[in-house]
DNA sequence: TTGAAAGCGCTAACAA
DNA sequence: TTGTTAGCGCTTTCAA
């Protein structure tokens, strides 16, 4: 029933009666070849069972047609949405797309960059807030990359992102519109400018309503549900009072809310929090989650739009910035005890 | 500073003063060279800049130590703890992962299928319920393929799984011991095994208990937490009465409860709720849910211990039954009104 | 311990 | 429209 296995291009010229170029072109581009000669090829491949060894093909042409989207954390379902914008506009423009998990480890990082320069991919979308130092003074070796929601400072790579700043700027006034002073901000890992630019967000509103800063009321985490339940252990431990949370991730923001709850603080009623994604499960929470929006797909399609062009020869450095949107939930309430 | 960027391997042997053969094997095994040899090789790689084609080599060798985790949905947290197990197991043997998503489409596992059949991968581990039906009569053509969490009904492969059945008939007697009656099941797409599979031990707790089974209070759904809220939308609306939910996946679970508190039913008080895989928001969740736990790393790491052996040209079709665990959380509470 | 040489399966330039 | 042919960069016999 089954016939031989490993067949190559050649037994199915001699089937065919045909050279292995026109086997070639009848399988790359029928049009290429008279109709009837198509057919003959065909049946041959049928008759000898055979599947073209696409890594012969790759090779020769020296590109794959893979990308690699290497993510900060794969658990963290906020990736998972990009990467169905980057899939969908990678299926259009005949790419594959394979998913990379960073583990929130440079050394990971390297070593998708090894990937691509070996070959195994023709490109990388970079989701991860570390980039290897000894890489950056490199910039013309690079293989072809792409940064999607994350920036490396000092240098200049095609990039898709939001602004951080303005987003969190404006989710901070609307917990101080709520007449929140106390205002703890669970932030990334420092010194990333990811972190930093929602940091600065947050300081903005704080000081265009007057509002002093405190050192003390900023924890710092890895977006992680585990991160935002030890910033609000360690913020309750040390006696600090806050009345509002704003978490730069929507899992820090659920391990926060989740945090509060064991200790009988509840939310939004004693502690108003505003998360950052808007994942999947942010609605479904209870209390639902006021959060950031980013345009996750939109981000994921951009990024590998990018990449084509990059691959395509393009050699600038577009940087398109995104638009962000605060979707108001439940999550947030009135300060019970404004300017205590 | 930066040198030639396409060097290849015969450049490096004219550097060094040695043939290309001694260049590969100084890479490859290094203590089949001589040292002096190796010195004068490594630093002619570092003065070319050189990087191995993994591709070529690849390409030469037939393989190229990468295996593909197809899973069914991407966007399932679910996943993920698995694909950290298969990552690490692959790691520890040498080989490297990726990740794709079949989006609940035959179509696509049969791209991935493919994908192995061209040589892009060495093998695929399968954790979809769907398989194309035209392919289940080709079981010995068929490339590297183990399956884990689901089945094929049909198709003799190396399989990693839990006992379904038991697992589902244990989480419903849970429900009826706590004097639930009136059970609904939100089961997963028929016909696939893994959901038939649940549905049986659903009605194998309910018929142990002597309770009548009706086909109303099961609604099938795709896993997804839309699916969760639809199910529940459809029960409330054709008027079923129900206390009690068992769902065939976390995320359903997390949907229904969203859906119920949305129109002023509340878990566990009106109604209680066991969900199925312990994802990372279970316990995070309001409230907290109680839930089958599938021992997810460990799955991932068998998975891949069994293609290394099927790669290692083993040609059993090994099927390993992993533990699963009740644990029990905030979502279940004693029926109100038994036997009402 | 090292080198020469064959060739993995395919694509693409060129010729017919 | 089809065929001939030269490699892509590497690994791996086999011989020295």
């Amino acid at each position: 029933m089954s016939k031989e296995q490993g067949s190559n291009i050649r037994e199915v010229a001699a089937l065919a009666g045909v050279s292995i170029a026109t086997v070639s072109r009848a399988l790359q581009q029928p049009d290429k070849v008279r109709p009837e000669t198509r057919k003959k090829v065909f049946d041959a491949v049928r008759q000898a069972n055979f599947v073209p060894n696409a890594q012969a093909a790759s090779f020769r042409r020296q590109s794959n047609n893979t990308v690699i989207l290497l993510v900060r954390d794969i658990g963290n379902p906020f990736y998972l949405e990009i990467y169905k914008g980057v899939e969908e506009a990678a299926g259009e423009a005949g790419f594959k797309v394979l998913m990379g998990d960073a583990r929130n480890d440079e050394n990971r990082v390297a070593t998708h960059i090894d990937m691509v320069r070996q070959k195994h991919a023709d490109g990388l979308i970079l989701m991860t807030g570390q980039f290897p130092s000894e890489l950056l003074d490199q910039a013309d070796t690079l293989p072809p990359i792409v940064i999607a929601s994350e920036t490396v400072p000092g240098l200049a790579l095609p990039t898709v992102k939001i602004d951080n700043r303005a987003a969190s700027k404006n989710a901070v006034r609307h917990l101080i519109e709520a007449g929140h002073t106390k205002i703890a901000h669970l932030a990334g890992p420092f010194p990333e400018s990811l972190a930093k630019e929602r940091f600065e967000g947050y300081r903005d509103a704080l000081s265009e309503a007057g509002i002093g800063y405190s050192d003390e009321l900023v924890v710092t985490g890895d977006y992680s549900i585990e991160a935002g339940r030890r910033a609000i252990a360690g913020l309750l431990e040390s006696g600090i009072s806050f009345t509002a949370i704003f978490a730069s991730s929507d899992q820090m923001a659920i391990g926060a809310i989740s945090e509060l709850r064991g200790r009988g603080i509840s939310v939004p009623a004693d502690v108003s929090v505003i998360g950052f994604d808007d994942i999947i499960f942010a609605n479904a929470f209870e209390p639902p989650l006021t959060t950031v929006r980013q345009p996750r797909q939109e981000m994921g399609r951009k990024a590998m739009a990018l990449m084509v062009d990059r691959l395509n020869g393009k050699r600038t450095a577009e940087t398109i910035v995104l638009d962000t949107e605060l979707v108001v939930r439940g999550s947030v309430a009135p300060c019970r005890s404004p300017h205590r």
